[in-house]
Order: C-alpha cells, then structure tokens, then sequence
DNA sequence: GATGCGATTCACT
DNA sequence: GTGAATCGCATCG
C-alpha cells in the first residue's frame, strides 16, 4: 500500500486509495474510516489548484518530504483538512482525502461530531474526516509530517477492500476553478451514501 | 506590517 | 440558496 504512494503518478495512486482504510487512535479511541472520496493534486508548476503549486513554503513543506507522510492544513479559521503525501521526495504531490464511511469506532466518532448527524455524515466531507478521526488543533500539529505507514503515529493507512474500477467515478475537484475544469481529479465512490455533495468552484 | 482570501460547514430562509 | 464564523498563509507595499 505505502510503497503504492510513492509512484509519480497521482491520479493513480488517488484511484487506487478508494477502499483503504484510514485509522486513528488520538485521543485513545480508536476510529477506522473506508476511504469513498479522495482528490489529486500535483505539485510544483503543474497544478495552479495545488498548495505546493508555488514552491515550498513552511506550511506545505511536508508535501515536499517522502511519501506516505500525512500534511494536515487548517482552512477558513475553523477547519482541518488531511491528506496524504504521494510520489517521491521533493514531487511535492498529494492526495485529498475528503470522505469515508465509519467502518470501526462508531461511538467515539459519534461523540466527536454533533450528535444530530447521521452514520454516514460523520465522515462526509474532509473537515468531517478529520474530525472524526479526532484531528482538532491540539492533535494537528503533532500529526502532521507523520508516517502513515507506523501505528505507532498515531494514525495510519491501510489497504482495504478494494474498489472495483467500474465503480469509481471522477469530477472536477471542489472548490477550484477554470484552470482544475480540465482535470477531473475528484474520484468517489459511484452511489456510495457517505461521498460528500459536489460543490463547484465559484468566480469572485 | 497590513490585507485578502481559501481544497468548508452549519444554521437559517 | 445564502451568509456567518474565523485564522494562517501568501502577497504586496
């Protein structure tokens, strides 16, 4: 699985991430989460809609590091998003994961999202899967940059049932505009209740 | 040093 | 369908 995430090839490696499992044991309880919903995104000077599109920066510095590392990222004053690090040291790409399904763990992640939500809402959209998985700002820091592929950090990635190809359907990622429209690198789960609605991107 | 905006979500109309 | 909440980062002066 980890070595997977290290090909050059992101869209790939975005495709092949649906059905794997994601695991967490911060905060003590411990919550798994089937990736159904992940995005791709290159890195230096290829992608405009990628953090790494820029060159380094103290923040995406982890995107530049090996693969298989987690970069988390806080967006709009209030939320964490995860991703996972792909291709080889210094590509700079990665993978967005954006939703799941609660496969273990119910009751703690139940505890971590408003109690009105619905089983399969508690990992439906990215700052809900980080949520679930207890990623907050007292986590967050310590997490990010770690390897995906030792328990021992806390959270790791493991493979899981995987998805039939058949299955997987593409979009255009969310929230990014014209210069993404050509690269449907959103791949979800076709049908799948725990993939998050699609917003698209807007011109301000 | 100041400013604008973003890979969002929830509550409300 | 729309607006509020909220803060770090990148950009510009």
């Amino acid at each position: 699985m980890l070595d997977a995430l290290a090909s050059s090839d992101v869209v790939g490696v975005a495709r092949r991430l649906l059905g794997a499992v994601v695991t967490s044991e911060l905060g003590g309880d411990r919550v798994s989460v089937r990736l159904t919903e992940v995005e791709a995104y290159a890195g230096v000077g290829e992608d405009p809609a990628s953090h790494a599109h820029r060159g380094r920066t103290p923040r995406n510095a982890v995107m530049f590091g090996p693969p298989g590392r987690a970069y988390l990222y806080f967006v709009y004053g209030m939320h964490w998003c995860l991703n996972v690090v792909t291709g080889s040291e210094g590509q700079a790409s990665a993978v967005l994961l954006r939703a799941g399904e609660v496969v273990e763990g119910l009751d703690a992640a139940r505890s971590r999202r408003l109690a009105s939500r619905r089983d399969n809402d508690l990992a439906r959209g990215p700052a809900c899967l980080a949520g679930a998985l207890g990623i907050t700002s007292v986590t967050a820091a310590a997490i990010n940059g770690s390897d995906l592929g030792d328990e021992r950090s806390g959270l790791w990635l493991r493979p899981g049932v995987s998805v039939d190809l058949a299955a997987i359907a593409s979009s255009p990622r969310t929230g990014v505009r014209e210069e993404a429209l050509g690269r449907p690198w959103r791949f979800y789960v076709n049908g799948d209740p725990t993939v998050s609605p699609y917003r698209q991107g807007v011109d301000r």
